[in-house]
DNA sequence: ACTTGACTTAGACATTGTCCATTGTAGGAT
DNA sequence: ATCCTACAATGGACAATGTCTAAGTCAAGT
């Protein structure tokens, strides 16, 4: 189940409760949490667990290459820990629902040198939006 | 040179002098300011112009279409009015600096029905990331 | 020059994120 | 099993960004 704790482990990452929970809370696919959601889950099995904490933990998660900040909400970071296998995302934007999306070709190979103004382009991150099924019926 | 405040009186849009100052903050190519920095910008022309008249002008201009929005940072929303020409965005992750960029190819075209999930996909945002000159010389 | 509805203002408030000094604890050493 | 110590957690202050409201002001039509 839990092969992001796993993963962990596997690196020596000193295992706390806390943080723990909070490798719990993300693991899975298609999920993106802000970092308050993570808290409020968190919180559910740990009742004592600190905002702080929270972040700290998001941080060293996503230092150590385990979770991605994706900017797909214009106000929070949201934390997607499915960073072992390059995907993109295409989001609702009516309600704000996230699926992983595997698009064909390469983007990174679809700029230019012309227009990359000597800059060493390393990564590129796509997002699609649009409207999702239940919102195009309401 | 100010093509924006052009169209904006063109299409009617009460002018004052707040959202004259804001307008012409935001004009140009290659700029990418956030809702902070126009305020700082627009303050040395008009100094008692208030922050709440520039997130409420940011906001009209995004609904009009003649602004967007784009989530390059992961802090603080940017304002581009380059709106009618279709563009991407070539991030450094160390400066922050960016430009606009034209990739070759219509990204919309490459995310396959299978990985639409019944979304009605309209818009793709693609932001390349890496190390600008500046930052690799240093 | 009026009048009116839309615009602007200042500042309180909300949300998201960071920092720091103190307290607690995981995991190796004894 | 217990003790140490470096690392982790806490909570509360602070910072940055964004939103809202009530009251005053003004652009534009008549």
């Amino acid at each position: 189940m839990s092969d992001l704790l796993e993963r962990l482990r596997g690196r020596g990452w000193r295992m706390t409760a806390q943080r723990r929970v909070v490798a719990e809370v993300l693991d899975g696919e298609h999920v993106h949490l802000t970092a308050d959601e993570v808290h409020a889950r968190a919180v559910g099995r740990l009742p004592e667990i600190s905002r702080a904490t929270v972040y700290n933990t998001l941080g060293e998660l996503v230092s150590l290459g385990e979770v991605l900040e994706v900017a797909t909400d214009k106000r929070a970071k949201r934390y997607d820990p499915n960073a072992h296998q390059p995907h993109h995302h295409l989001v609702c934007a009516q309600c704000g629902a996230i699926r992983d999306v595997h698009p064909i070709g390469n983007p990174l190979a679809d700029l230019p040198d012309s227009e990359r103004f000597g800059f060493t382009v390393s990564d590129v991150e796509v997002t699609y939006r649009g409207t999702c099924p239940n919102c195009a019926a309401a």
